[in-house]
DNA sequence: CTGAAAGCGCTTACAG
DNA sequence: CTGAAAGCGCTTACAG
């Protein structure tokens, strides 16, 4: 019954909420003390500050968001949106990875990850603006680059910060982390071309996206320095067009040795045809995937694939994303400055069984040592 | 230079953003109506509530939900706590799906998720804790549950309005969405029994989730019923114990005919175990698999599994939990009407080769038409 | 180093 | 139906 017994009584807040209003109280300062104190701002002594902070956890004290928010502080969350629907999220192992990644640096920094998911890139630029006008997130995370994005000029406009996972190059004044994809090519032009391989084939994903063409040109590129053949088709997004790309690879009248796709689900579905339609990987014909996973790594024979880690990717791009935010407005930021593009992690080439010259395959089995051809 | 240009200013607030003061002024109402126009309550004329909604949108008004939050109002945000390291989460096809359905129904309705990546159970209720105080979540869904899971006590305390994922039972005084493991264990048996298998094993993964205990039960109950010999192994998390679970089986003097997995990739490596050393799936003996995935369907032979679109699971809890939190303090809520529980999804077998009596796979070949043995 | 005050943008009683 | 005010919990100048 009595309201002056401490201890009963949490706290004067909401709910019975602990403030700092109660801290100070406590301490016989004001509230504005209790917030330099608590913060780790000069203003207060030594003294005074420690006895602040006894109190507040004894008091088990936790600020609120919302009011350092209003108050003009960070409001400790970035945001990313998806302009993709739930379904193809859900089936992308990639999409998992990355935010996994993402989460575990900015949990252990305490900022959360908002995200959303719209049906088109308007809709993804209008939540920008609206997360921007809410001041919703202290900056975003801008995934799925293509040329001449429309996303990079609004957020230009917006001076929300903002990191462009993709690269390099086509990101504007904005800063950006990024894979190697030039990189990642030649590595498997020049495994295939070591492995004896002289007519490749290279079978493209989704032609919009800015990695996409990247392949394209160093794919042709590398090919035309070894000397070597190199065909391109475009399969679009799924298995269906990485299916018939095989088919009319093999009905060629020099059909390709080796075939690059550019993702796992592509790579199995082209390999699936090549088995059925009689050719053997790899002695009749070699398969790399540009994306590793499990897919790859389990089917028989086991599929070569560049190793990227997802959750690596997802941890840089929090990393410096965090970074940004944290240096935004302490400069007047020329663009080149602004426009500062990092390497986020090395592609690695993973060599397995399916573009190994030298592999016999064993009938009914898979990882048993390979006598050498 | 001139401030009073309209048009050229675009609102008073911080950054000059727009705010229910500048709506207030052009409209000649005090803020306070504005506020009720916009939330659609009553208290305003027709006529007004259309003069300040038009104004609104032509400022671009939006509402700052720091501000809604501090007066009192919902937080729109949902969080989500997991104990697993990113590297776990990462390569789980479960979880990005699950996250995906979750996402697609929340931002539908503004909401957003908040997700924490912790070390330990005890990390994650003291996240719980420290986002009540904060007042950071309206409301949380809780994943992996497990028997006596202390997370359920802790949340009944916290009254926060939580909803757990998992079940049949074990939640307390929680509401609760979950796949029914019993009846897909029983589509499982039933199948196998139907080719006629007689000896069955199961090989099933981490023990303390509710969910291997709820399948070891009804395993050992089906088969009673159906008079068969049912066996089950304790593998443990990952594909090493799966690897050893099989050869065991094998290693009987009576090795079933049909081996249950709890995973697919456990399946996986368990199905190579068995290729290699010479056993023909599903000739002499079949694989299932408790998840469904890219990897089962593309396995060869494809693997039999229990489909339970993760995709949907994450719709089905998101939107059962946005009705707890809508309804929470509406009524004193009796522990039985709070404990209310809803079967998620249906899980449904399908069927696939590597259980199929009469298939007869031809040699490096997946889908074609089988001749009958 | 400390105290008293204003303000962030909204909502919610409480009078008229 | 409308207006004026207080308050949510914090931060940030601004005086002493």
């Amino acid at each position: 019954m009595t309201t002056s017994k401490q201890g009963r009584q949490p706290g004067s807040g909401r709910g019975q909420r602990v403030t700092i209003a109660d801290i100070a109280r406590r301490a016989g300062v004001t509230p504005a003390a209790v917030s330099l104190a608590v913060n780790g701002r000069p203003g207060v002594s030594d003294a005074t500050r420690e006895r602040i902070m006894t109190i507040a956890e004894e008091l088990r004290w936790e600020p609120s968001p919302s009011a350092r928010a209003l108050a003009g502080a960070p409001v400790l969350t970035v945001g990313m949106v998806l302009a993709r629907p739930a379904e193809v999220l859900g089936t992308e192992a990639f999409f998992g990875a990355f935010v996994a990644g993402l989460q575990e640096v900015l949990s252990r920094r305490d900022y959360s990850l908002q995200m959303k998911i719209v049906e088109s890139t308007d809709a993804e630029i209008d939540t920008f603006r609206r997360w921007f006008a809410q001041r919703r997130v202290d900056g975003v995370v801008v995934v799925d680059l293509r040329q001449d994005d429309p996303r990079i000029p609004a957020l230009e406009d917006l001076r929300l910060p903002a990191l462009v996972v993709g690269g390099p190059g086509h990101h504007g004044a904005l800063p950006a982390v990024y894979v190697d994809d030039a990189h990642a090519t030649r590595l498997l032009v020049d495994h295939l071309a070591e492995q004896g391989h002289r007519r490749l084939a290279r079978v493209a994903g989704d032609g919009e996206l800015l990695h996409t063409l990247q392949r394209d040109r160093a794919f042709e590129e590398r090919c035309a320095e070894l000397g070597l053949a190199g065909v391109s088709q475009v399969a679009g997004f799924g298995t269906r067009g990485a299916e018939i790309a095989a088919a009319e690879l093999l009905a060629r009248p020099e059909p390709p040795t080796a075939i690059i796709f550019d993702s796992d689900e592509m790579a199995l579905a082209g390999a699936h045809v090549l088995e059925q339609s009689g050719s053997r990987i790899p002695q009749d014909v070699a398969v790399a995937s540009f994306e590793d996973s499990a897919l790859t790594r389990t089917h028989r024979p086991p599929i070569t694939a560049i190793g990227r880690s997802a959750i690596e990717y997802g941890r840089v791009a929090a990393t410096r994303l965090l970074e940004v935010i944290e240096t935004a407005g302490t400069r007047p930021s020329t663009p080149e400055a602004a426009a500062e593009e990092a390497r986020a992690i090395e592609p690695v080439l993973v060599v397995r069984e399916s573009t190994r010259a030298d592999a016999v395959r064993p009938p009914a089995s898979g990882d048993a040592p390979a006598a050498a051809g």
